[in-house]
DNA sequence: GTGGTCTAGACCACC
DNA sequence: GTGGTCTAGACCACA
């Protein structure tokens, strides 16, 4: 995994596993990789997975069972989409419209590139 | 003007100077705000806006004449558009397809709210 | 390191680290002082350390990891030598030549000081 | 004339001015243009102007007749060529020569060039 | 008046 | 520990 320099580490980390569990690759209830092994894999210190698996905790989409480690959520997939949604209306969208008003672009020169994209997502 | 506290304040005013440049309310060989008439007005250090232009200059979208202060470059609007442009079809594109994707959200549902948007806009 | 007073401190900082680098002292890939060590060995404010290494960054000279240090770019030594002697043949050769013109000086004549000056030199 | 960003542009006026005397195109005793006649032909401010010739009558190059103008001075040439001799010496020579170490270029590599600078010249 | 540099000190996020 | 941002205030050079 690659991360982008401009975003914390840890909440790039956060947002990739809301993603799996939203995709379904994690499931309710499922454990989630140690804090260990997912430093290992991910080649980042410890200190910076655990900062993510506190702040999903603390937004109740992970849960932890002392001595066996993190798990997803009961609720975890619609509290995903919850605050996504609300985030993608009152941020993302307008901030969307502001960029491409400024640069001249229609809603519907993006079409063709939405199709294109969708293709290349891998079905679950 | 108001300031995210997610990005630093120089940039956000950076930002809000290359929109000004865009939209044409600051031309190009137009003095722009001297640095500490601009702090006055954002209620900001003057170092802050210092680094502000410091940025822009550096991306040849002002430049400098000594003791005289800044002015919008001549090619400013073009390389905001291209730099933006690019940022916009290789970043936040991507991102906002995929936000989409997860939410289920279909381009065409966009249409009225974008519409909405643009009346919103003041004209120029 | 003393400075003189003619050109900004930042710059004179940063100069001396393309120095190092260029002689081998500081190796690709290694990390530099801290901005915070280096300001309390040169004496001066960490505030102009970290000009000097902002500027290096945007020449891609060094880089950045988050909350790990500076880091010398793997480049630093072709991309140093490629702006020096640049700068070096535009500008410093000419305005030299125009000294020793305008001075009645020939090129023979410095031939024995710059062997001297070369013997000088500590080897790397 | 262009000037140069990095040096201020009082200095190069007035280092242009002694190139002047040194090359005899102004003569001792001779006029110096009037501040304003300068300014007019530099596209400077007479401010700007002002200050040259005050830097050049500190170092007796220059000196005034009220309500006459600047003259050369007597001696300027000699002062002149005494000045740029002991900082070309001092300065700008080991900077030079420590340019060309850190380049790895030779002093025999410049032959070529100076020949062809000083071919460029003109009579005098 | 303008930009530009520097210091001192604070606070934050990140690893 | 690391970088990064911001404030406050000073001083200088330049036009």
């Amino acid at each position: 995994m690659e991360f982008n320099s401009t975003q914390a580490i840890y909440l790039q980390i956060a947002d990739h596993l809301c993603d799996r569990i939203q995709l379904g690759q994690l499931a309710p209830e499922e454990k989630v990789p140690s804090v260990r092994e997912l430093a290992v894999t991910l080649e980042v210190n410890p200190n910076t997975v655990m900062r993510s698996y506190e702040h999903l905790q603390q937004q109740e989409v992970i849960y932890t069972k002392r001595g066996m480690g993190y798990f997803v959520g009961p609720d975890a997939v619609k509290k995903i989409t919850a605050m996504r949604r609300e985030q993608f209306l009152q941020e993302e969208l307008p901030a969307f419209f502001r960029r491409m008003y400024l640069l001249g672009i229609e809603l519907d020169e993006l079409k063709g590139r939405f199709e294109k994209f969708r293709q290349k997502q891998p079905k679950h």
